[in-house]
DNA sequence: GTGAAAGCGCTAACAT
DNA sequence: ATGTTAGCGCTTTCAC
């Protein structure tokens, strides 16, 4: 079926060029002490020959593969998408390219070793560094470059993009307070993450902030993913006395709970009112592209970390702490701004 | 900064476990005539030693690197990231792992020499295949396997994933005229694309089908972006006699069709009835995801061929055509099925 | 069942 | 300005 045409290497360069492989390789990465007239018969010859550098053999001998890497949980979610629009975007202002690795379902057991060994494979094989977004493992024992998004909440040992995920909760939790509401639900995310610890911190404080004692039944786990925004939305609502507000820590969550909400009848935001941490989903929709654009802006934010790890300038911080803005929408073409 | 901590090897492995390289390389490769006990003492050093094995290394001897590539125009437009989600899936449910490039925006210059020097460098050296999105550029002289999705017009010598991009533009066409429409606009998709010149004849027959005469005036050229949308329907409002509706190649034009409407005050669809060939960005939002899947599924489709060739499993088809189904929305909320 | 040795395609000294 | 040579880390004969 396919025709067996050897490929053609930096041996049939020369042997064609009449000059040997070393002179190729020289003028394949540019190095200015050879004749230009050798030159121009080696170029015309890899043009003919249609030539390409086997990039294995390249980074085997040099490493310097100029590859980055993009380990996420998923591709198929928003969050994702916008994270690698933004990683894309520095990328291509960069020399770099990309290599995107998918570490499956969430909660699919072994994930923590998949994220390991991808890890270490593709730093000490193939790549020049990696951005993980939302790992599961804390420790990765490789020399390679790392620049995580979204980290994990132990104090972890490589460089990182965050959100005001504090101060973000803290808006939300006043815009809601500010609406009359004194029973405010919560759904947290994966509890492992730092963004989930200091939304649910800011949600507490803002309570306390308020007067208002926190009744932690009110408060239900999730992990970022639309089933447990459900999940969590049927539990609040199941108590004596369901809250009047829900506060999901992302925009996944948030939709699991008007799902419910449409299922029980609840009217948002008459009977209901949810504010979601993040706005990703549906905001393209509206021509709102202000979430989007943060959350891709992390991706970029990171990638560009990274590349000055790998090319050895040094990062004025180790933490870039991106500020959120709070979103607000209630319905179909509605968009409350609030900050 | 960094640690210098060296890499470890299959070399560090041998010596460790006290066994030559082979050996382990035959643990490695999960040959069965090693002993058991050998075999346990060498995975238990591995472990120790945190060791993976260098891809590029291996990929340069057995010429087997269990990894596809993927190749975009652009990784962040709509169409785009379905087809992602769709490799995605097929990907996760095979050996192999995936390797996302991106060719570049459409129209800047040099993008064919790009996209042919990515597939040399990605067949020739580190992917076992690629599938490759809306291709510019023709041939490639490679020996690899490449699956295309939205292939070039002129035969392509190379498997592909289309749309039933001909009887879709009927669909789509019987519709408008269905609603009474003869002034029926059209804006038209990258002339070198097959789906572009397969929806222009579905215009052009539908209309001498309905006993029209076709007016070439009607006839905007675009290139799938939202911009052509945009100056695509400014020239279809510029006319003498302007058309009462407009049917874009695609949903990205559509949108820049819905701009200019709005900017003119036409209201959508008293005025003005428009059809987008596919329908992506807006379909999440309303939770209608057959198009999404219908774009995912030519991305899975795709894949799952490519990994067929790859493993050597002879194709049945070397064009796979995916059943389009129209589907229309006027408003926000309003869907209306016509198939 | 295991080891020695060759070599994949390339780059980087070191020669000339 | 160009050639020679020694590996990079691995798999794969071919020995034993």
């Amino acid at each position: 079926m396919r025709k067996k045409k050897r490929t053609v290497t930096i041996q049939d360069v020369a042997r064609k060029a009449r000059v040997s492989v070393s002179t190729v390789s020289r003028v394949l990465n540019g190095k200015v002490d050879v004749a230009s007239e050798t030159q121009e018969r080696i170029l015309s010859v890899i043009d003919d020959l249609g030539y390409t550098t086997n990039l294995a053999a390249r980074s085997m001998r040099s490493h310097k593969k100029n590859l980055v890497g993009l380990i996420m949980p998923d591709i198929a979610y928003p969050f994702a998408i916008e994270v690698m629009k933004g990683v894309n975007r520095a990328i291509a202002e960069s020399e770099f390219d990309l290599l995107v690795y998918t570490t499956g379902d969430v909660r699919k057991s072994g994930r923590a070793f998949h994220e390991q060994k991808y890890v270490s494979l593709l730093t000490n094989s193939i790549s020049d560094g990696v951005v993980i977004v939302a790992p599961v493992a804390g420790e990765f024992n490789i020399d390679a470059p790392i620049v995580s998004i979204d980290p994990l909440a132990s104090n972890p040992n490589y460089p990182a993009v965050h959100a005001t995920n504090y101060q973000g909760a803290m808006d939300a939790m006043e815009y809601l307070l500010g609406l009359g509401h004194r029973r405010i639900g919560f759904i947290s995310g994966r509890a492992e993450l730092e963004s989930s610890n200091r939304r649910l911190k800011g949600y507490r404080e803002a309570l306390e902030k308020a007067g208002i004692p926190v009744d932690e039944s009110l408060i239900a786990s999730g992990d970022y993913t639309t089933e447990t925004g459900i999940s969590g939305a049927r539990q609040l609502f199941a108590l004596e006395k369901p809250p009047t507000a829900i506060f999901a820590s992302n925009d996944q969550m948030a939709m699991g709970v008007y799902q419910v909400a449409e299922e029980l009848g609840l009217r948002i935001p008459e009977d209901l009112s949810v504010v979601g941490f993040d706005n990703i989903t549906e905001s393209k929709y509206m021509g709102l592209t202000t979430v989007d654009q943060f959350i891709s802006e992390m991706g970029y934010v990171a990638t560009q970390m990274l590349i000055k790890i790998i090319n050895g300038v040094p990062l004025e911080d180790q933490t870039y702490r991106m500020q959120t803005r709070l979103v607000i929408r209630n319905s179909c073409r509605e968009v409350v701004d609030v900050n």
